[in-house]
DNA sequence: CCCATTACTTATGACTGTACAAGTATCTCC
DNA sequence: GGAGATACTTGTACAGTCATAAGTAATGGG
């Protein structure tokens, strides 16, 4: 890749990050659900299933004893539960509540709420970014989990 | 605009934030200078000249007593000083030392890299990204100063 | 069978960040 | 000229984040 493209990819990136830096929705998340967003990425983490203690701690990038006070914390808001792993009856496995379903609605219903500078976008505009963005994200191999915040 | 326009600008948030969050940088600015990422968001608000503690305080939506541990703090190592206001005996001013700049420089090399899934998308599409997303950012008029994190 | 490892919990401590109260010094406007 | 507001600082309390140490219970491989 010559110079010409590093430079080009640096304000592609630069642009990108900064549009959603200042468009940042984990205040108004926490706000919204009344948590901190590392919580809120935590009942993310367990949309699609049950997951162990020590897989919530991988993802969060934390040691296991922080995520035990953090699930604490939701269990006792009633928005997910432990119960005792079928195989191996040292791990726990968690999963949301129907409440804590209805959080994450809340939470994505929020994240998912386009900026306006991006609604105003020419109509084929649009759709060009969209299939450059897609490109971009399955070139990048990543799954389109949750985000990550701090 | 249309529902499809609007499920489209949703779609490109989506692909957009989460590919932003996927390649967060900001604990490893924080780790590379030694600090939390809200005091080098301070230092980067410097950038480009001196700024009142109250103007800090604004920028980094917190309270002025905050601001003075914050400011306390990198003063003490050494990468930034206070200066009294010329025309008003009550404020302060704070700029950058020339430590400060290269701890800025640091962060900025840390942030601008490029993630891997921009660099190698094709010559053609990563100008016509970087087309798009200029023009995402002058539609949101918002001036590309650094970015806000939490 | 036993020991090292794993899964999770409890306890503790340090740092970050928020918020409020109260203080000193200064500015501005009536 | 003085009262009210502003700029900043000091002090305090609290919540969140995140780490380490030590504990119990269970697993798995030699």
């Amino acid at each position: 890749m010559s110079a010409h493209d590093d430079a080009r990819a640096k304000d592609a990136w630069r642009l990108m990050q900064s549009f959603v830096f200042a468009n940042d929705r984990r205040a108004e998340v926490a706000a919204a659900l009344g948590m901190s967003f590392s919580r809120a990425r935590l009942l993310w983490r367990l949309d699609g299933g049950s997951r162990t203690m020590s897989e919530l701690a991988t993802f969060l990038h934390t040691d296991a004893p922080y995520v035990t006070v953090i699930v604490d914390d939701l269990e006792e808001r009633g928005l997910l539960h432990r119960y005792p792993h079928p195989k191996d009856r040292r791990a726990r496995l968690v999963e949301l509540t129907a409440e804590g379903e209805r959080a994450l609605a809340s939470a994505r219903h929020i994240l998912d709420a386009p900026p306006a500078g991006l609604c105003v976008l020419a109509q084929d505009k649009l759709e060009q970014l969209t299939n450059l963005l897609g490109e971009v994200a399955s070139t990048a191999s990543g799954a389109l989990a949750g985000p990550r915040g701090a």
